[in-house]
RNA sequence: GGGGGCGUAGCUCAGUUGGUUAGAGCGCCGGCCUGUCACGCCGGAGGUCGCGGGUUCGAGUCCCGUCGCUCCCGCCA
């Protein structure tokens, strides 16, 4: 028998669990990690040992164990163990084919506890059910241990590292930019932070990098990207959190043409690397306009047909007053076709609650019979109208028709979003289907709810295609680009302006007048006059990404520490109250009850 | 800010029309077990039914309020 060869000392490791695998046989090693599972025969007892790249099995035999046999007995559920031994064989009949490393095992010769653990909240793994989000997020450390978490955090790694290498080769320089900044209030709220240096000024954090990376065009880098955290103070949702992280990426001397095909060779690159379904280049464009009429969304699902069609002029003639006033207001009758569906009242009524929540006034459904409808509103109609409608959907005998009466923006969100529920009632979406998509020639300006102004649709530092006239500035369409994938938007960006005067004549459109554009922008007017290349971006949202590349529900599943919906955090109690003389230093006052001035 | 869902053992859940001592699986504790791998077998402990109030002879169950989690609308340039 030869003498076994010298282990590492106690608590150091020669390598990880997942890979003491058949070359490894005969070997002397020490691994360490956390007990898995323990399961005790009397006479035998063997052990998963388990870190983050997989599991082995421990040995411990009464005979050729020693002191580790005892140790073994103690041993429970997480408790952390260093153990060295001979890396062994199993026999034909008790090798595991589940497990990677189920071809060999690990005799246990000698073996240390490292630290015990109290018995964990709940299971780390091997028991069917869900464990809530609320002990998870609780006890994260201990859920981030579940083999789901470790991959996703895992997969998020190389995506990110994927990203770095392909700007990296491209010329790509990762520069960081403030956390703590300026509030621009623009776009989202701002989280701020009280300066305790200028009692009564904050700052705010950023809700993206967007103008210092233009600086960094400004000062000459020409191709920047950060992996940049980012701020908005709204409320959350399954893929909204209150920090969050955006690939931010800009570039010089480009066009739409440029940014989009660096960004395609980007994506597929990183889809390659990270298992990502394939992408065939070049991605499809779809203009805005064709995205909004076919679709009703500037975020269209293509994996699924129910395209939305417009039907005002089948019914321009009509005597039923809701359609007839809504195409006099100026408004429109838009429609979609769900196809042959059995669908009872009480869902027909579901989905006319669904349109009232998305902001309609109401929602008018049939199936088509015969040469009619089948629908309280078909009344209402002439036969020729009637087919007239069937005709422009294109409807068979037995399909679900719905139709929405309103201003053109609002009938199109209500169907669109309707579109969207009906694929996932009726399951139209083939399994396993990926469509990207980039949405382009954007609008530059939409007039705001109330109509008494105009506002942007991405940022105000968007180029307008050609000259922009102020007179008219509804007809302005952007360089700016949004890539969508399966209904998300996945990242958004454009080509900035790059001259100081076109940015004045931009802010002034939008109600900005030069005084307050200086005082809120002055910075960076005053940048684009010391020579400001042409220069564009994008920015993605990396949450997003990881949660579609790992199949995840919400981007919590892929965030090692993420908030709940009320934006706390479950594990550091965070936002939590301060004490009084945090506050002093802030120059904030405490009352009794609170803080001065509420 | 608004609407929906959920809250019962450490975890996942069941709990009938309001009715005696609130159950199951897993986990946990003790015992037995030398080839298991979600080991097995035997035994045991463990509950402010989120919290507060109300109705009732009686509330896990009904009503009101409140807190937490979650999904959606608004919001997110």
């Amino acid at each position: 028998m030869s003498e076994a060869p010298p282990l590492r000392a106690n608590g150091m490791r020669d390598t990880w669990c997942g890979q003491v695998l058949g070359d490894r046989v005969d070997a002397g090693i020490r691994v360490a990690g956390w007990v898995h599972r323990r399961r005790d025969h009397g006479g035998l007892i063997f052990i998963d040992l388990r870190d983050r790249t997989g599991i082995v099995q421990l040995v411990f035999h009464p005979d050729t164990s020693g002191a580790a046999f005892e140790l073994a007995h103690k041993l429970r559920a997480e408790d952390v163990l260093s153990a060295g031994g001979a890396v062994v064989r199993r026999s034909a009949e008790t090798v595991n084919p589940e497990l990677p490393t189920g071809e060999v095992e690990l005799a246990v010769a000698e073996a240390e506890l490292l630290a015990d653990a109290e018995t964990p909240p709940f299971q780390i793994e091997g028991f069917s059910g869900e464990v809530g989000e609320d002990a998870r997020l609780r006890h994260r450390y201990l859920d981030l241990r579940r083999e789901p978490m470790r991959e996703a955090l895992v997969l998020r790694h190389r995506v990110t590292a994927a990203m770095r290498e392909f700007l990296d080769r491209e010329g790509f320089l990762d520069i960081e930019t403030p956390v703590l900044t300026r509030s621009t209030p623009e776009g989202a709220r701002d989280f701020l932070v009280p300066s305790r240096l200028q009692q009564g000024a904050f700052y705010a954090l950023p809700q993206s990098p967007q103008l210092f990376k233009q600086l960094l065009m400004v000062a000459g880098f020409e191709r920047y990207y950060q992996v940049a955290r980012c701020f908005r103070d709204e409320d959350l949702r399954a893929d909204r959190q209150p920090d969050f992280t955006q690939l931010d990426i800009e570039m010089s001397f480009v066009g739409v043409d440029d940014v989009i095909e660096l960004n395609e060779r980007l994506l597929a690159h990183v889809f390659e690397r990270t298992g990502g379904p394939a992408v065939e280049l070049p991605i499809e464009r779809l203009s805005y306009d064709e995205s909004m009429s076919r679709f009703g969304t500037d975020r269209p699902d293509m994996r699924f047909g129910l395209e939305l069609v417009d039907l005002s002029a089948a019914l321009a003639q009509t005597e039923f007053k809701v359609f007839r006033g809504a195409i006099e207001a100026g408004g429109a009758v838009r429609g979609l076709n769900a196809g042959c569906r059995e669908l009872p009242r009480s869902e027909l009524d579901g989905l006319i609650s669904r349109a009232q929540e998305l902001g309609a006034k109401g929602l008018v459904w049939a199936f088509r019979e015969g040469d009619g409808w089948r629908s309280p509103t078909a009344k209402f109609l002439s036969e020729e109208e009637l087919g007239q409608l069937n005709s422009a959907l294109g409807a068979e005998e037995g399909d679900l028709l719905l139709l929405v009466a309103d201003e053109r923006r609002v009938a199109d969100a209500v169907l669109g979003q309707l579109r969207v529920d009906l694929a996932q009632r009726f399951e139209l979406i083939p399994a396993g289907a990926h469509r990207l998509v980039w949405i382009v020639d954007w609008p530059l300006l939409e007039q705001s709810s109330g109509g008494e102004r105009w506002e942007p649709l991405h940022h105000p530092f968007t180029a307008p295609a050609g000259d922009f006239d102020p007179a008219d500035p509804g007809s302005a369409r952007a360089l700016a680009y949004d890539l969508v994938w399966n209904g998300q938007e996945m990242g958004g960006g454009s080509i900035r302006i790059h001259s100081a005067e076109v940015q004045a004549t931009v802010f002034a459109a939008l109600g900005i007048d030069a005084e307050e554009a200086e005082a809120r922008f002055g910075f960076l007017l005053e940048a684009l006059r010391y020579g400001a290349p042409p220069h564009g971006g994008i920015a993605y949202g990396l949450d997003r990404i990881v949660q579609r590349l790992a199949g995840a529900d919400s981007i919590r599943d892929v965030i090692a520490f993420p908030k709940t919906a009320s934006g706390a955090d479950a594990l550091t109690g965070a936002p939590a109250p301060v004490g009084e003389m945090q506050l002093k230093d802030l120059g904030i006052a405490v009352h009794r009850h609170g803080l001065a001035g509420h």
